[in-house]
DNA sequence: GGAATCCTACTACCACGGTAGGAGGCGTGT
DNA sequence: ACACGCCTCCTACCGTGGTAGTAGGATTCC
């Protein structure tokens, strides 16, 4: 009904994730990825949560000669992305200045970060310029 | 059971959200403001939504002599972060630093948030450096 | 004073997400 | 041949969130 496009509980983003993190992999592997970062869920549990998520379209499986391979099929970024309009959407009308500034505001960034973020800036910048878009 | 702490539903943070925008209102007033952004939900469903954000302590309301005003006990802003926060543990182990990146890189800034973000950055860029930590 | 209108309180219902158990198939070591 | 371990498939159960109806008190309007 939402138009949010995506959607995607807590436990099966988390899964999404370990498939993220250890790339392809079979229920256990997820399983004992999830156990190993303290994460308890039951085999059957991981299995219910990827057939879900393929089910979704969110990753795909395929037959390895023992087990079933699952792997993402969205990446990391895009539901990054997705996740952030909608919060953009949910907070502030679309707009995601105000999320921008509160997360440098109140979330450290590396060094490395805030280079990167100041190069990134800087481009933005000047192409607003050369565009010319709205020049007055 | 998990770790988030801030526990609301799309639709509860709508409510929220109607309150944000228009300040203390009754069950009423937050129906006809919903109503006017085109969504379309019956008197008792927003009375409903509103008490249960009272209950779990995101509004409070004070009866005023006819009705009940229910009025926004968290700020855009706290939830704002608090949901960066989660978003931020989901996706990258809490690293705010690739969602910045993202929310720039793709999503339109306008001039003024880029300039603000810019002065933002220097005066983090100049206490790092004072602060004395790994000067590149 | 009865009708219309507004309000609150309570109850309900369904979908979905989180979690898991049981049944049954297949391979492998003894 | 069988037990053990691993795999898949199906079913289930419960909590919560989204949505709303109904009952009944209060106010207002003729």
């Amino acid at each position: 009904m939402s138009e949010t496009g995506i959607e995607l509980g807590a436990a099966e983003l988390e899964i999404l994730r370990a498939l993220w993190d250890v790339g392809p992999a079979t229920v256990r592997q997820v399983m004992n990825h999830l156990h190993e970062r303290g994460r308890d869920l039951a085999y059957t549990t991981v299995q219910t949560m990827l057939t879900r998520l393929e089910q979704k379209g969110f990753a795909v499986s395929n037959k390895a000669d023992l087990a079933y391979v699952y792997r993402a099929r969205v990446s990391r970024e895009r539901m990054s992305r997705s996740r952030l309009r909608v919060l953009a959407h949910q907070l502030y009308d679309g707009s995601a200045g105000p999320l921008v500034l509160q997360l440098v505001r109140s979330e450290r960034l590396t060094p490395q970060e805030l280079a990167e973020l100041q190069t990134l800036i800087e481009r933005l910048d000047g192409k607003d310029r050369n565009t010319g878009r709205q020049r007055r």
